[in-house]
Formats: structure tokens, C-alpha cells, sequence
DNA sequence: AAATATAATAAACAGTGTTCAGTAAATTAC
DNA sequence: GTAATTTACTGAACACTGTTTATTATATTT
């Protein structure tokens, strides 16, 4: 790459090429491979100049987490769109599940590393789309149980309960750990999970 | 420390000492703050030596790990005497949940980390106690479905349902992402979602 | 043309896991 | 008792990591 060709390229741009390389670089060789020095390298600069774009790595997976979002929201559309709530929370399921399985480095930094959460606290900032995703489900929940007519069960506890499960679920299935269940067809024992969990909470 | 109290205690011992000083640092500083270099330091032997005994720091994080099945089944102790089956489960999840907020790091190793897991996949062998655990839950499984007369459910996807659930709601909480749902007293919340998870099961 | 502000960097600091040639001490063989 | 061999250990290097700071080159403003 040429002088002229990153001159055009960067001025107001740089803090934007900086995630778009990062991102190839999480996509390409997950969390562990993603080095500032690599990033650096990508884009032509020095190490020292991406501190001059971000704060330190953790601002970087932060932001990255934040695309992950974008991610995932483009699995959950036809599941935010079904009308039968219950439907909608066997959707969402499936469509958390999925966009896991298939996407194991986003979802690792949106729901298990602790480093995107440590430039939260440090800038007092909200983990906002966590905190929306979790509205929504439990607004489902909420219209779920009226619909049921379901008795002593709380909306919030309900969301947890399911939400917790998935995450459960994927985490399992992306450290290899439900092999000791069930060598392969690790998709099937997933599916039949996430329908018995529904099940048992709706009675069909 | 003098040299001959060292030579003393090492010889035959040396492996059990490095062990030793990495448990310490995992507990006192996390996975992130253990590291090879300064196990060495701690046990005053130069890095080189401990690759006399491990082959690479997955194979300490592994028999780490496996200590960290002992300390949980401390924790499991009164649960596994429980006779009633179903009270059997409850009792198991309280336990699960107890261990893994009161020990992240034995919990991380456990659960999470694929470091234990790739030694494990490189030398061929087995997640020995994780399939042990699973496979007690199983049976308890087996025994309540029996005793309630369950009709359509299996034993191993009704284990696998109770272990990612409580699995998740450790994770989420570990990793502060249960703040979203309520700041303070997480721990009743998760008292609360883990008693909605049984009884939605087992209907009390 | 001189002074100032901006942008980028080289180099250093303090760490990481891992390997390998080389050394010192203990053991065995003669 | 000396020589040969084995065992136990280490220093130093390799290739990395995130981060900071003093410095330089360029661009803008006075």
C-alpha cells in the first residue's frame, strides 16, 4: 500500500480503520490473536498511534463488542417480528443459540470476557445493548405469562431463567464441554435442550 | 529460603511444589497474574526447570483444574447424601451456584477455560470429572423422573438442561452481566431463579 | 519567515511462554 | 580412585505482549 493511497485514506478515518482491522484480525484468530502491534502492523501505523484513537486494548473490545451487537441483531430480526410471544421467545432461542455457535468470537466478547466490562466500569459507562436485549425478552415474558394467564411467575425471573439457560447452553457447546454428553450431533442435543426448557415452562 | 531447606524439599516433591505455588497465585491473582516466570521466581527455580516437569502451562492449568474437582466436591458433599431425588437436585444446584461465585478462578478453569481442555484434546485423554459430575446428575435425573412418573423426558437432556442453566447464571454472574437485571443483591436473584427453574420442572 | 499546534513514531519498560546449548553435580563403571 | 556417564538445572535467547514518553516531522496559524 502505497503513501498517497493511505494519506486519502486515513485523516478523519483512522479511529475507523483501526476497528475494521481489528475486527478482521478477532474474525481471522479469535480474542488471543488480536494484538495491538498486529493491528499496528495491518494499517501501517506504530503501536503508539492507535493510543492517540483509543485509550487502551480494552476501549478497542469494547467497541468491538458493540458491533457484535449488530451482529446478533441481524440473526434476531425474524424472531423480534414474531407475533405469538411465545413463539417469539422459542424464536429468540433458536436465533441466540445459533448466532453463538456460529459466532464464537463475537459472542465472547458480548457475553464472557470480562475486558469490555472493565472499560464500562472505568468509563461509568452501561452495558446498553445487554440491558435493551434483556428489556426485550422480558417484555416477551411479561406478554407471555398474561397470555398464559400464568400464575406467581415473575417476568423478570423468567427472562433470567431463559436467558440464563441459552448462555448456559452455548457456553458448554463452544468450550467443548458437552462432548462428554454426546460425542457429535452436538446441534441435535442443543435443539431438543432449548425445546425441553420451553416446554417445561409453557407446557407446550 | 536457605539452600539446603530447598534441597530438602525437593527431589521427589518438585512437581507437587509447582503445583503448589501455582494454586496460590491462581487464587491470590487469577489466571490472567499465573504465570510460568513467576511460579519460578516464587519456588526459586529458574523457568526452564518447570518444563522439566510440565510439558507447557496447559498441562499446569490442567492438573489445576482437576484439583479445583476436589474443592468442589467439598462443596457437593451434603448435597450427593441427599436421599429424595428431587430434594437431591435442589440441593446440587445450590451447591453448583455456592462453588462457582465463591471460586472464579477454580470455576474458570473448570467451566471455561479451553486451556485444560486443548491439553486434555493433545493428549488424547478425557474430561474425567466433568463426565463424572454429569453422569451423577444423570442418574439423580433418572431417579426423579422415575419417582414423579415423568412421561417424555429424558434423563440426560433433563441433566444437561439443569447443568446449563445454573452453568449460565454462574457465568452471567461472575462476569457482572446480572447487574443489568438488578444491582444489589444478585444473590437473591439468582436464589430466586434457580428455585423458578426447579419448580417449573418439577411443579414444587 | 517565525511560532505554534498537530500527528506520528522510535525506543524503551516490564512483562509473557518456550527452547536449547551448556554446566555443575551425582552416579555408575572400570 | 579415577574416568565416563547420566541427571538436574540454568542463562540466554527468541518472539511475542500492552503501554508510555521524549522526539521529530509536518501542517497550520500568526
Amino acid at each position: 500500500m502505497g503513501l498517497a493511497e493511505r494519506k486519502e485514506r486515513d485523516k478523519l478515518e483512522l479511529k475507523k480503520t483501526i476497528l475494521e482491522a481489528a475486527q478482521k484480525m478477532l474474525l481471522a484468530h479469535g480474542q488471543d490473536g488480536l494484538s495491538i502491534r498486529k493491528i499496528a502492523d495491518e494499517i501501517e501505523y506504530s503501536p503508539a498511534t492507535i493510543y492517540l484513537y483509543f485509550a487502551d486494548k480494552d476501549a478497542i473490545l469494547h467497541e468491538l463488542m458493540e458491533m457484535g451487537f449488530g451482529v446478533m441483531n441481524e440473526y434476531m430480526k425474524d424472531a423480534f417480528a414474531q407475533k405469538d410471544p411465545i413463539k417469539r421467545i422459542h424464536s429468540i432461542g433458536h436465533a441466540y443459540i445459533r448466532f453463538g455457535l456460529e459466532n464464537k468470537d463475537w459472542y465472547e466478547l458480548m457475553f464472557n470476557s470480562d475486558k469490555p466490562m472493565k472499560h464500562i466500569e472505568k468509563c461509568c459507562e452501561d452495558w446498553d445493548q445487554g440491558m435493551a436485549m434483556f428489556a426485550f425478552l422480558t417484555e416477551t415474558c411479561r406478554q407471555a405469562i398474561e397470555l398464559h394467564k400464568m400464575e406467581n411467575v415473575e417476568e423478570q425471573i423468567l427472562a433470567l431463567q431463559l436467558w440464563c439457560s441459552v448462555h448456559g447452553l452455548v457456553n458448554l457447546a463452544l468450550t467443548e464441554r458437552l462432548e462428554i454428553v454426546q460425542q457429535n450431533n452436538s446441534q441435535v442435543l442443543i435443539e431438543k435442550t432449548l425445546d425441553a426448557i420451553i416446554h417445561t415452562i409453557f407446557k407446550e
